[in-house]
DNA sequence: CATGATGTCTGACTTTAGTCAGATATCATG
DNA sequence: CATGATATCTGACTAAAGTCAGACATCATG
């Protein structure tokens, strides 16, 4: 009863029935599900047919007469693609979008009443990060991304938060040579965001500079997504961004109150070198020839 | 992105894919998943139909059908039930516990897989626990059960090394008057194992004395089931076992280094009272009259 | 022991999901 | 502009799941 496969499966059960529960909770608008499905991933962004189709794992035919019966319905219309005229793209009518509401309001309802249900919500909602992540690991995506798009500033936000709830003086971001948001754009560097569906879960930078080199910056990985060997795969991004732009040497610098970061470094190809810049708050720093 | 709406979304849907894959792996068999479900019911040690056709959900008619197909194949039989036979009783053949096997095989190979694939194995362990306690925590059910049995001594390991934990002298069972196993038998008193599905998740004892009261003991809900009042559940439990066995007077420790304990001892009607034993460890005493 | 309730079974359906082989229109390419 | 690739659609199926009314045997009860 205790063994770490019987607590696997005691959680495939409960979530199972609870999955069961969720689907037939939008059977109650006269629609059956896969139908139901269509016109959420519509309402979702997704309009052309194939991601769709894709997406819900479709066959074409099918795929098909699920959209009829939705233009049926006078739910949905579809045109031809302005760039292809063999593909489609649906989108909501006026009552689609209230449907689509409709199916909003409930996910929303459910998911609130689930959260109203515990007390310790932070530690719940922590623990279904925790699992979402780790299932969908491999849909992980890894995108450049500009640093001062949203993503970008709540994955810095939460990565000084961290750093100061882990140096026992705190972390003032004004005090550190913060990187200037252009020196993270290409072509000079990149700055990359790793999503898990639609929650960014992990970051980096890559500073070019004008001493002969490029900086890694900011890399950080979400409590809730570690143990996934993203930050691994960060590094190799950022690396395969620099060897793109023609970078040859990078630096990096860190503290050793992160020891993950350290171990990483280590095995991944950095040499340790002294230190190269003025920053209060790093006391190691590394390098890596391309 | 982040409220935590969008979490829980954010998990559903993760978990609903997961989901999916898990019963499109039952399929590899030959069978509709609807009759390895009932398959893996009976294997499970249902045997008694209208219990299966309650725990899956289904339809007399489409029940009776699939029992049926089973039979045909030669994986199942069934018989008329001993005490009533109007009901009827299914078991498996011995190709039917062959089959059974192989689909545990494959349940287990994937919970295997999926924590392969993972480090952090303890963390995402604790979070499946947390997380299928709170789905199940209506299905909790409250045992009373030997204060041997397995379940039981599950629980109070777990307690002990809680407590370990949390005193910051350390806690030695051998110091403390660990209470008799007799003592929390009928009739002198009981003890009581809150299980989520296979897994206890919590206990209490209830210990008779010879001096005109009971005591409350080892009262513990594991972390996973924090937040789910089980703590209240359990006492009101065993407040009812007491009157039942006319006990009208009930007495506890505690230790202020438990501070939730103590918090849930004064809302339910407890009343502090001078220490009335030489036990080292607890510093509070309780009282309450049924 | 008559009566209504209960548990199972059967027949006769419907709905939903899914498959597969073309048909048709359009696109990218040389 | 011929050719093969691509995107969608249609027709013709099958399988699985589920529904519903009634049949039948058995049980609990007064």
């Amino acid at each position: 009863m205790l063994n770490p496969v019987s607590r696997v499966r005691r959680f495939n059960r409960a979530v199972t029935s609870a999955v069961g529960a969720l689907d037939s909770s939008f059977l109650g608008r006269g629609r059956p599900l896969g139908a139901a499905r269509v016109l959420n991933a519509i309402g979702h962004g997704r309009s052309d047919v194939a991601e769709i189709r894709d997406y819900l794992g479709l066959d074409s035919g099918l795929m098909s007469r699920l959209l009829r019966s939705l233009e049926d319905e006078g739910v949905v219309e579809t045109s031809t693609h302005a760039d292809d005229a063999r593909r489609r793209v649906a989108k909501l009518t006026r009552t689609g979008r209230r449907e689509f509401a409709a199916y909003e309001a409930l996910s929303n309802a459910q998911a609130e009443g689930f959260l109203a249900q515990h007390a310790q919500r932070e530690a719940l909602l922590a623990a279904m990060d925790l699992i979402a992540s780790a299932l969908t690991r491999e849909r992980v995506s890894l995108n450049e991304s500009d640093p001062q798009s949203e993503q970008a500033r709540y994955c810095l936000g939460e990565y000084y938060a961290e750093l100061g709830r882990r140096f026992k003086q705190g972390f003032d971001v004004s005090l550190s040579r913060d990187p200037d948001a252009k020196d993270m754009r290409r072509p000079r560097g990149t700055f990359i965001v790793a999503m898990s569906d639609t929650l960014p879960i992990g970051c980096v930078g890559l500073k070019g500079t004008d001493h002969g080199y490029a900086e890694i910056k900011r890399l950080w990985v979400a409590p809730a997504a570690r143990g996934l060997r993203l930050g691994r795969r960060l590094m190799d991004a950022t690396e395969d961004a620099a060897r793109e732009l023609g970078i040859a040497l990078l630096r990096l610098d860190t503290n050793s109150a992160l020891p993950e970061a350290g171990q990483l470094y280590r095995t991944t190809g950095w040499r340790e070198i002294p230190r190269f810049n003025d920053d209060p708050y790093p006391d190691l720093f590394f390098e890596k020839r391309l």
